[in-house]
DNA sequence: CAGATTGACTTGCTTTTTGCAACCAAGAAT
DNA sequence: ATTCTTGGTTGCAAAAAGCAAGTCAATCTG
């Protein structure tokens, strides 16, 4: 079980992508990685869908596989591991936020974080480059 | 098995999107939908990713439940049934081409429609025009 | 420094969903 | 009239999801 299934079903790249991504819980814990910054089992855990903790401990070894995630020791904690999202992971943010938009235009029961969207659709690039810059500066704060 | 399972996850757009989206193969049925212009059941089951009929019968059943598709007999054959896509559909397409995006960026084996994908950049409210367009036209083609 | 607690999982088991392959029925073609 | 086509359904095996409980090392607590 260490090398994820490879076997794209075809070479579109919708479902290249959906053959890592297209499943129930995948894109929430990047969703949680990447616009909420959780970082740790237990933040995962911690959302509001509650994912089943061996299916998010799948999730999380398939991602690092994929390499969308790295996993580390937390040099403050030793019990504790961070997963850190790698550029390849942070540039599914605009198909997510594509998403958001979506969801809150024809889901009622959807509710958006407001001045996440906002803040995104007001500038797209500036809102991707923060991110990318505070990860950079995360990453040089653990690094080791 | 009428209704589909409203039980949404959580109130996140994100989460509820996934609901209804996230499987490996609802998106390449709405893929075919909106790109590829298919409408039979035949045609889907032609795409590379060989869906099996019982998968491709429920997804489709599905998409009619949440109002992504409408189906209707073909006045022409009335043993073949028309798929047609809602506007709720169709304005999957921006979530669809950022997926194509990354998968075309990141995915080596993907292969991207390179015509498909500049049309959509150039000018992304054009393109969605002229798919809303000729929608409206097939709809009045076959009325009914 | 023994004992309780926390964090990150794993295991076992049941239920649900996939994925074949085969079958079927109504309408159209010959 | 019978053969083919289209759009499915059925049955069954395999894989994945979901739940509860257990494990195990690190670390806090007294």
């Amino acid at each position: 079980m260490t090398k994820s299934s490879q076997i794209s079903r075809s070479s579109c790249p919708v479902s290249c992508a959906l053959d890592i991504l297209g499943d129930k819980w995948t894109l929430l814990v990047v969703r949680d990685l990447i616009f909420f910054r959780k970082r740790y089992f237990g933040d995962f855990q911690n959302s509001p869908e509650k994912i089943a903790t061996n299916i998010l401990s799948d999730r999380l070894k398939k991602l690092e596989e994929c390499h969308l995630l790295l996993r580390r020791r937390d040099p403050a904690n030793a019990r504790k591991i961070i997963y850190m999202p790698t550029e390849k992971c942070v540039d599914l943010a605009p198909p997510i936020m594509e998403l958001v938009r979506w969801g809150a235009k024809y889901v009622p029961e959807s509710d958006v974080h407001e001045n996440l969207v906002q803040r995104f659709e007001q500038d797209p690039l500036e809102f991707m480059g923060e991110i990318r810059l505070s990860l950079r500066k995360e990453n040089e704060a653990n690094k080791e």
